[in-house]
DNA sequence: AAGTGGTCTAGACCACTTC
DNA sequence: AAGTGGTCTAGACCACTTT
């Protein structure tokens, strides 16, 4: 999966953003300036710009062009599919990862089959991640990894990034994902591992999809309430939702 | 502001699956079908089916053809952006509000300008409103409605829905809006408005914009932590957030 | 009037799935 | 080979903003 002209515009002027050479308030080059910049037609760099516009990076205005919008420094969202792995790296924080079990299973673990009532599947993989940010615990990831497509997962992808094993070694294509966050009561070994000031705890609860719309996993983050927070961009619906 | 030709189409599928006329798990026609169907180019049927697959509500299989996805049945999503109105109408929800502050003010109020610290607006609207679900209290929203661009709020506006009165009434283009969710402790006032167990609440706190980037609005939403269900949907992207 | 974004088209060629 | 979606193009016309 090579990705297409309009998608490479989106990454170049998405990292000018970055690099403060579009700076917030200020309008993007004309399509047409772009258009004649990449050397493309101007349909193609009209995708590039949807894309950053889903994002919430630009805002288009008719007759003015298309302005850069203020994202805000995000504390570590929770929002879009991203792993653990990838916002640390691009947020650059002292973050740290303890896998606590993993371990095959032929059964969907009770904790799952709780919190995920009509999930049929039951061979897969159990990780177990405590994540720590600044030395104190914050998350506790529990996966459950079906098998197939799941085979094995090597403690190395489990301890760095597990989309980046199955993306780059088992070829898989990570696609989507449905969650919901729901506050829920601790139980005391929850209490113990996220050093928990009351019983009280945030749970995401996430299935994620292959592109051919097979689940490949169940995750359940309990987060620590304090340290917890979700960042959402929305645009407004011109569709209702199912 | 007219539909375009795309969203027509979009809307249009969109109410074809609601009403099982395309089933969950099944193809949608093929885009030459649909570029039959609806007589327009296959780019404009490929618009469509970009903005159902955005929501969730289709996964395009190269080769195969777009899948129904089956978005479950949410219990009140958070998503997006859509009044409480909106939602209880769409979702038919026992539901209820009480309207218990609508007062204009020269200065932003306190517990604004403590969760919004950047804020420089001052001149609004101050509005304050109970949700009851099944008669039981479930949210409190505050919202900071700015002047200009909104002068006066009907209390039948309150009553109801903001968004419509703002859109019809007032010609104002809702376009987006930024959140974050946190768990906070909640004040001896929540604690009694909301019939709080403890003293945690869950904040949603959303700053919204108009389509020419303008800020018109702050909320806080205070919900009973019980009755607090976030649902979202979210796709892999490959532009890394700014 | 000139420049901006918004919409739409008809056609081309490619990649993938199925038969 | 035929059908599906994925990408890209060059051009047209419209709506809005600015001068």
């Amino acid at each position: 999966m090579t990705d297409s002209k309009a998608t490479l515009i989106a990454q170049d002027i998405a990292e000018k953003i970055r690099h403060k050479q579009f700076k917030v308030g200020s309008f993007l080059p004309s399509e047409n300036q772009l258009t004649k910049l990449y050397g493309t037609s101007r349909e193609t760099v009209r995708k590039a710009l949807e894309q950053l516009n889903s994002l919430g990076m630009i805002q288009k205005i008719q007759g003015k062009g298309s302005m850069v919008l203020d994202l805000g420094r995000y504390s570590f969202p929770i929002s879009g599919i991203e792993s653990f792995a990838e916002l640390n790296k691009s947020l650059g924080m002292n973050a740290e990862t303890k896998v606590l079990n993993l371990t095959k299973t032929k059964m969907l673990p009770g904790l799952f089959a709780e919190k995920f009532p009509q999930e049929k599947q039951n061979e897969g993989i159990y990780l177990e991640r405590l994540r720590l940010l600044a030395n104190e615990p914050a998350v506790l990831d529990c996966d459950f990894l079906f098998t197939p497509p799941i085979a094995e997962l090597p403690l190395s992808a489990a301890q760095n990034s597990i989309y980046q094993y199955l993306e780059n070694d088992l070829g898989l294509e990570v696609s989507y994902a449905t969650k919901t966050i729901t506050v829920e009561k601790a139980t005391e070994n929850l209490r113990r591992k996220l050093a928990l000031e009351n019983d009280m705890v945030v749970l995401v609860a996430s299935r994620s999809f292959l592109s051919d719309t097979t689940p490949f996993q169940l995750t359940l983050s309990f987060h620590n309430p304090a340290k917890f927070k979700f960042v959402d961009f929305a645009r407004r619906q011109n569709i209702k939702p199912q």
